[in-house]
RNA sequence: GCUGCUAUGGCUCAGCAGGUAGAGCACGUCCUUGGUAAGGACGAGGUCACCGGUUCAAGUCCGGUUAGCAGCUCCA
């Protein structure tokens, strides 16, 4: 029979011919790289009976496909290897992730990660011992019989799960037979490089109700080098983590007395904070944002019609005792620390009578706010229970909207332009979808036109962008910018909401053209993210070496003797008048040591003067980051850095 | 909150058959005034996170608490 392959060229195999015999038959290079096959754009084995005029490709580590191919296996066989070592153990689902691939497994007794070495070693020896992987279906009956046969009890509830229709496949690989869609290597032996990277709890079906599950990852390569290269990588990356050189650098710290998720910002920190406040507000301001001064805490009466009395209490740190239904107990009046900026700032559009004139009604705030998150969810300056948030609430008509919100994207862009992570951040639209639940206020209508809405402005501006169900706030669909922590765990920097629901619970007004009072909608909006965590995103980005005018000491001066301590106060003055910050270390060191710590606190100019310096009124420039140093007139290094510090666009 | 791991001077770590603690860096004093990534000498600094238990004896074993790490769940 003829089978086509994807460049259009057809060849002839036998009537019987699996994908295998026909890579084969195209090379034997090609039959040795295969690791599995697309028949008319569907993956499967390489055992996969082939069909007269079916287009073939044929899959190798090269491809995406081929590597998930072939980390799934692996998984199999850290599957098998279990079930050897632990014979009681219950396997639960085994998938690829980008990074590799996990087992969800339920063990009688737990095991650690000393165990590793014992499993690896197992694992090696089913590689070792070259075993032929095959397929094979069942009718569901049947299926669930094997299962139940093993003490499969997760396996059997992912069957009954499976629609009518489904195709119940298992792969077997010598005694080990597992459930799987498949598909697999055709033999054991062509694992190369593996290794079993780290063991954590996970709950079965993603569900904290349900039993928590062992998760052990691992990871795979075509070659022992390339997961070499890859462990050192993740070794690299650690290296730039927020949370280890965020403290190193002397940037924040916690203290176990002040408690969990309180991180506080050193003078390094929050000087950098002080730079991107500044910034941040200057630039809201220019845009036609009204900076306003809320109160960090409020009485329960106002969380009670926001919603997050009845929704969010539990994460919410409240002032005094009250009942299971969120009242006081002696009457006493009861406070809250609030976790949003928004029901403080309603009131102020709520004070006095507003027209459609005023609208839209832009008000920002650098508000602090407090989530009592749980004790095992906070990270560094990424996840914390107190965090400053660049906030800001647009009030408008329905009509006005869009323009709003295009507004908004537009000062998030110019603000990530400015951090040079422009390029970092993918977008995430967060609908409710059909994820209907308590969690979002029950009005279908709006939902759809507020969806909607958001849609086509996305649509209109060209955004790339991923949709999330589920995701919404629950008063109306998001765009999240989210961004990537060291770790490649996703996290959202900036969001851009639209409420339909605030301007009637809130009973905020305004007198249209007409006459008539109406509701108008609101935009809940951060310009820069939070700025804690936009600082961790900023230190794990830059590795602590961050944009000159972000740096809170820009120059570093370093006299070579006692001589020139006078000089070197002149330089320091001369900086400091053109708005440079600056420091002199004025101590009793060698020249090389000083260097060698300014360069390690990462200061991007490190300026040597000595007496030759002193006399021809010029400074040694040693840039960071290269290697050449240079003298040369203090009046053009004063310009050419004043310059550099104004230049606040990083692409 | 859940699962697993961890907690020794400011930092990085050693100490582990249970017998009342060590190193390097940092810090202080002194010497050195030195030209591009660590000059030298001396010194001070720890009730081994906290609370309780086992033991003649606990940094070392057990339990709890607090905090940190990875992941899960959550994230207005």
């Amino acid at each position: 029979m003829e089978i086509i392959l994807k460049n259009g060229d057809k060849i002839q195999v036998e009537n019987s011919a699996n994908c295998a015999n026909a890579a084969t038959a195209i090379s034997e290079g090609l039959a040795r790289a295969a690791v599995a096959a697309k028949i008319n754009g569907e993956l499967c084995d390489l055992s996969s009976k082939l069909k007269d005029g079916d287009l073939l490709e044929i899959v190798t580590l090269k491809d995406k496909e081929g590597l998930e191919v072939y980390r799934h296996t692996c998984a199999h066989i850290l599957a098998q290897a279990l079930k050897n070592i632990y014979p009681t153990c219950k396997l639960a689902i085994g998938p690829v992730i980008d990074s590799g691939f996990y087992y969800d497994i339920d063990f009688n007794t737990p095991i650690t990660q000393d165990d590793f070495e014992k499993i690896e070693s197992e694992m090696q020896r089913i590689i070792n011992s070259k075993t032929a992987i095959e397929r094979f279906e069942l009718p569901r009956a049947e299926a669930l019989k094997l299962m139940d046969k093993y003490d499969e009890k997760y396996k059997i509830e992912l069957i009954n799960d499976l629609p009518e229709d489904a195709v119940i496949s298992f792969y077997k690989q010598g005694t080990f037979t597992d459930l799987c869609r498949g598909p697999h290597l055709s033999n054991t032996g062509k694992i190369k490089a593996f290794k079993l990277t780290s063991l954590t709890g996970a709950y079965w079906r993603g569900n904290e109700k349900n039993k928590m599950l062992t998760r052990i990852y691992g990871t795979a390569f075509e070659k022992k080098a390339q997961l070499e290269e890859y462990l050192v990588a993740v070794e690299e990356a650690k290296k730039r983590d927020h949370n280890k050189l965020g403290r190193d650098l002397g940037i924040f710290m916690t203290s176990d007395v002040v408690g969990q998720g309180l991180p506080i910002l050193m003078p390094k920190g929050a000087k950098i904070l002080q730079i991107l406040q500044r910034f941040v507000e200057d630039e809201e301001q220019k845009r036609g944002f009204m900076i306003t001064k809320t109160p960090n805490m409020a009485k329960s009466d106002l969380y009670k019609i926001s919603g997050h009395w009845a929704h969010y209490r539990d994460k919410m740190f409240i002032l005094g005792e009250i009942d299971e239904y969120g009242e006081s107990e002696k009457g006493e009046e009861i406070m809250a620390l609030r976790p949003m900026t928004c029901p403080f700032q309603y009131q102020i559009f709520k004070n006095g009578l507003k027209s459609y004139r005023d609208l839209p009604c832009r008000y920002s705030e650098t508000a602090t706010e407090f989530r009592k998150e749980a004790s095992g969810e906070m990270h560094g300056l990424i996840r914390v229970r107190q965090f400053t948030l660049s906030d800001g609430h647009i009030i408008c008509t329905k009509e006005q909207v869009e323009e709003e919100f295009k507004r908004c994207l537009d000062l998030s862009y110019f603000l990530l332009d400015a951090l040079g992570m422009r390029n970092d951040v993918t977008f995430r639209f967060s609908k409710r979808g059909k994820a209907k639940s308590d969690k979002y206020i029950d009005d279908d209508e709006a939902w759809n036109n507020t969806e909607a809405m958001m849609k086509f402005i996305l649509d209109d501006l060209g955004l790339d962008y991923v949709e999330a169900d589920d995701e919404a706030a629950f008063y109306g669909p998001k765009l999240d910018i989210q961004a990537k922590n060291v770790y490649g765990k996703e996290d959202t920097m900036i969001t851009i909401q639209i409420d339909f629901a605030a301007g009637e619970s809130f009973d905020m007004q305004y007198v249209d053209v007409d006459g008539a009072k109406r509701h108008p909608y609101v935009i809940h909006r951060s310009s820069i993210g939070c700025y804690e965590r936009t600082l961790a995103l900023l230190i794990e980005k830059y590795a602590g070496a961050f944009p000159l005018w972000m740096c809170p000491t820009q120059v570093k001066i370093l006299p070579i003797t006692d001589r020139t301590l006078d000089y070197a106060e002149k330089v320091a003055e001369k900086l400091t008048n053109y708005g440079i910050r600056c420091e002199i270390d004025k101590r009793n060191e060698k020249i090389g040591y000083k260097i060698r710590e300014a360069k390690m606190e990462k200061v991007p100019y490190v300026l040597v003067v000595g007496d030759k310096e002193a006399e021809d009124g010029t400074v040694n420039v040693n840039k960071r980051g290269v290697e050449a140093k240079d003298t040369v007139k203090l009046d053009s290094f004063v310009k050419k850095v004043v310059k550099e510090n104004a230049q606040k666009t990083i692409f």
